[in-house]
DNA sequence: TGTACATCAGTGAACGCGCGTTCACTGATGTAC
DNA sequence: TGTACATCAGTGAACGCGCGTTCACTGATGTAC
């Protein structure tokens, strides 16, 4: 059968989407072909027409989680007055919901350690997205000179990933909780 | 065959110790079974004469790895005076040696989102090591209280945590450095 | 306008691979007689 | 003291499983004539 010239495009953003969630709530490896396709209502032998191979696939959903997480990171501070959407941020970045959530959550709070070991070749593409993901923030960071604002970004984003991948070991709420609020008063009276 | 009474618990701390360093190199799945046994010079099959299965192996090698690092993190502190053992720390946790040798160092940084997702057996003990490394660490960090203590423990281990995984992502070492020296900074002068 | 053909997203059987796990077997040594 | 047997760490072939990948095929639709 032949289908509307969109329709691809929407099958591939479909996939790419629902691998993006696969692997943040799964790890690097828990985006499978065959439940990728099988998520978007075909079968694993169509998954070579949207890519060129598994790793391709890897990037895109990475390059999907870092876009949403920015996105919906950059909206809550834009509700903030100048100056003060870094507080914001910290708040919603350490929120039992993003903690609770990894699936749809900032992918270095889920991936980090493997991003780091992931090979050559995918690690130039993903430092590149952490670069793009740091740019997105730094207009939202505290600090008056943009070096500043880097460190902020630097200091501000290591103590909330740690916080929020050490409240993810925890089997109790409360114990979870804890950690994020101690995190999140720390942050905000460092700046 | 028959050995030394010694040599099966030789034999099986080798095992864990080779695991304990391939898991945090490469992955809660990095420390296979012909892999592990392979290294102590023997084959696939004996692995069962010492585990029930590789779950135990996980396990074991993880509280390895705990262990470890909190044995080097706290003799690291020792060498400074009282009440400023949590600085030395900082830096020794901080430092390219630790960011360029995941394999022998802290499991948190090198692990953290993977041992969030383990199931809930792993869990229960994964959070028992935890809660062991955060109260061996506990005397040198800065408070009066414990429960000062406890909250610095949580903020300092999630910045560093939190700095090295971010700059083992990072593909250069000036980079990597300069993450690593932005989160030093900012902890020795936020106590 | 009607017919023959090209296109191409999707199908599903098949492949090799690495993995954890099982199991009948080995053989050096301690022990019972 | 010498012999028969039990012990048990280690061996290596074999297993099923899930994975990424390949490939001959399908069939609805756009296009050329």
């Amino acid at each position: 059968m032949r289908y509307k010239s969109e329709h691809k495009a929407e099958i591939h953003q479909k996939i790419v989407e629902d691998a993006s969630r696969r692997v943040r709530a799964e790890g690097l490896t828990g985006a499978a072909v065959s439940a990728v396709m099988r998520d978007a209502g075909l079968t694993h032998g169509g998954f070579y027409k949207h890519f060129a191979n598994k790793d391709e696939l890897v990037i895109q959903s990475l390059s999907e989680a870092f876009w949403e997480i920015a996105e919906f990171l950059a909206h809550a501070g834009k509700k903030s007055k100048a100056g003060t959407e870094w507080k914001k941020i910290v708040e919603v970045y350490l929120s039992p919901e993003h903690c609770d959530h990894a699936e749809c959550g900032c992918p270095l709070a889920a991936l980090a350690p493997e991003l780091a070991r992931a090979d050559e070749a995918m690690k130039v593409q993903i430092s590149g997205e952490l670069t793009k993901y740091r740019d997105r923030m730094l207009p939202f960071m505290p600090g008056r000179r943009v070096a500043d604002r880097e460190r902020a970004f630097i200091v501000i984003f290591s103590t909330m990933l740690g916080a929020v991948a050490i409240a993810r070991i925890l089997p109790d709420a409360v114990a979870r909780a804890k950690v994020l609020a101690s995190a999140r008063e720390f942050l905000l009276n460092s700046f």
